[in-house]
DNA sequence: CGAGCTGTTGAGGCTTCTCAAAGAAAGTGG
DNA sequence: CCACTTTCTTTGAGAAGCCTCAACAGCTCG
């Protein structure tokens, strides 16, 4: 459930040959949206690192500049929520009061780029920015509000799954374009991570998978690369259609 | 599960009298917000009116004058989760694409302000607003999450309940003021429309409320009037502390 | 190679759901 | 205004799904 909480911030200001990794990473996050420009410091986090907790002072504001991040929150007793799952391009951090209301871990290892909280409020683009990520962001936890509220462990599993299945399982999906409908995720994730997300135990996750391994729609590669058999079956699995 | 869903849309500017209701609701709204003269339509809808469904083009943004709306989102099986419970002031149907991802409908009789995207877009303010509300919603959603994923029947009842109790249970929580610690709350919700709300069903709901009289934690003046006897008592039951 | 994690599998229990029936409340029409 | 219908809520009994606890397997790393 807890994780060691190692703080290994790296600062590229601080750091002989960061920095040339932050200019690389700046270029190829700027052809994503354009939005690096506002940011005005980079910070490189090591797998399972933390970024900030739940009720920190909100002092900064985050995009994901490459890596993934997650978002969760913990009850007293140590049960905890992850919220929201977060890729290249995604804000966070941005407050409701002065403090962060979830704690913010990474995945792997990931770049992120930061700004004040001043330097956001002064920039339209970036108010603009901001704006279009929230409404995405909503959208998502409205999503996952159904599948944490109505939807079975077999359904949760799936449609986690299909999230990192480009292209397919949304209203966009143009359906298997071989004969073979298959496709390789990478989780990056272990299984307390993905427990935690689901609103399932780990026994369960891994119960569900071995069961979809036994039904011939998936296959494990690794412990957290999955081979999807059946892109389309599993996408019946979802609930969702 | 469904309702019926009866369009009884009542337009301000189609109907004699509802002018008058319109300029004095707009000035109370005006006072809470600031933001009513930015619309530039109101409408009014009786309790369990449908305002829009989940992929209706995205047309309006609505602002919550007074009343309640719920949104929620539907499985193709006829399962329902209920997202969001919004009041006044809250803002909804800002869509991430063309179409709405959920369905809004309303709790008792509401009346709301409406406003083309292209208004919402070209008005600074209105932005500005926007943005403060999608914060908080995503803030709340994150709550949500929590309760969906890792509460128990009871903890979830409990935090709902808790929801109607003003100025009690957050960290602004000044604790009893009276030697009786009670607090009478409307629920203005069906048991179905609660369930779906928390994830349960209508008889876990029910179970647990009766479960909440036998122990004296409240009494139950009507079907949708509760009388919380123990405002503390029902707090710690929430799993939040 | 053994220690320490992480993940898998099994057995049993608990919580919540499903199905069913009866009771309470609200709406309808005479 | 009252009987009737319809809808909503409560309660019970049994079933199902997921969780808890426990043991084992597999991978990683010193």
């Amino acid at each position: 459930m807890s994780q060691e909480r190692v703080f290994s911030v790296v600062d590229p200001y601080m750091q002989p040959n960061a920095r040339t990794m932050q200019t690389s990473e700046s270029a190829s996050a700027e052809a994503r949206n354009g939005m690096s420009r506002q940011f005005s410091r980079h910070k490189q986090f090591p797998a399972h690192g933390v970024i900030f907790f739940e009720g920190d002072p909100a002092s900064n504001i985050y995009e994901v500049a490459s890596g993934s991040v997650m978002l969760y929150k913990l009850l007293p007793d140590g049960r905890r929520q992850v919220v929201e799952i977060l890729g290249p391009g995604d804000l966070f951090g941005v407050p409701a009061g002065e403090v962060y209301d979830v704690s913010a871990e990474t995945l792997t290892e990931t770049l992120v780029h930061l700004m004040t909280r001043k330097e956001a409020e002064n920039s339209d683009s970036m108010q603009e920015h901001m704006k279009k990520c929230l409404v995405s962001q909503v959208q998502n936890l409205h999503e996952h509000a159904v599948l944490l509220g109505r939807k079975s462990a077999h359904e949760r599993v799936a449609s986690f799954l299909m999230r990192f299945v480009p292209s397919r399982g949304d209203f966009t999906c143009i359906g298997p374009q071989d004969d073979v409908d298959e496709s390789v995720v990478t989780l990056n994730m272990t299984r307390q991570e993905i427990a935690d997300f689901l609103g399932l135990t780990i026994e369960t996750v891994s119960r569900v998978l071995s069961d979809m391994k036994r039904r011939k729609v998936i296959t494990m590669e690794k412990q957290d690369r999955i081979r999807v058999m059946n892109v389309c079956g599993l996408c019946h699995l979802t609930g969702k259609y």
